[in-house]
DNA sequence: TCTAACCTTTACGTTAACGAGAGATTTATA
DNA sequence: TATAAATCTCTCGTTAACGTAAAGGTTAGA
């Protein structure tokens, strides 16, 4: 994953990982798919967005909070309430959305930037390749 | 510009900035447009491309020494050393060109995902709504 | 059961990238 | 030319995000 050990020992320290792990003090740490899934996407949105070790761990806890209430209302379900956290996951996937898209808008128009001075270059090799080469 | 008046003297001392500049000791430092549009550039690629104010010094560096070449073959200019430079300087901004498009395509594949996460929570919004709302 | 290989905890170290403050200096302006 | 406001240099501090070393504990396999 491009991470060592101690990263994620220190994700877990930091409170990012591990949150619902059952472990004797001193055992080996023992993670599941999920567990890597998770931590895999973590280091994908610190890469690509640039958010750091704090914002990460924001966002996993509003997660939590979400995996916490649906946990509560799966039994007594009013549609009310599912209604509720339906919404809230929408609301946090069009944030992630939105934050996205910023980033690709910029990284689009700093590529068209680059695209044009290729072209630029080009142009000048080609004038002077009809000259003597 | 998003960064304060330390961190453009943190910059000139650690070699990003100045190069070129005629300065007494202890005057203020005076900016040009073009040096303001070149910090504007490399605080664009950290932030974009998270790159460290190491990698932005070796890509000043490069650039540098391809502007040294220019001045140095300004006048006694072969077209054949005018070719070289205009390669170098192709492959300068290919490199980038490759670096920003890898990083598109991981945006990309991430706000695909993002979008499907949002389209199922739509539709089972939708099933909830055709129960009560 | 014993061992080799790996893991855990703890504590301190490191590095990048600045922040903050003091005291001297410079510069625009009245 | 006097003065206020902004800058300069220097130095030490800070914070995030790990690295590293030591000493002991676990675990799978023979």
């Amino acid at each position: 994953m491009g991470v060592t050990a101690r990263t994620i020992r220190y994700y877990e320290e930091f409170g990012l990982l591990g949150a619902g792990a059952v472990r004797v003090r001193g055992a080996h740490r023992l993670y599941t798919e999920a567990d890597v899934a998770r931590l895999r996407e973590l280091i994908r949105l610190r890469d690509l967005l640039g958010v750091s070790l704090e914002e990460l761990k924001q966002l996993v806890e509003a997660e939590e909070a979400r995996a916490l209430l649906r946990e509560r209302w799966r039994a007594t379900d009013s549609s009310e309430q599912q209604r509720l956290i339906l919404e809230q996951g929408l609301v946090h996937v069009e944030a992630q959305l939105a934050l996205v898209r910023k980033r690709q808008q910029a990284l689009a128009q700093l590529e068209r930037e680059l695209v044009k001075k290729r072209q630029r270059l080009r142009a000048r090799l080609r004038t002077l390749g009809g000259q003597d080469g």
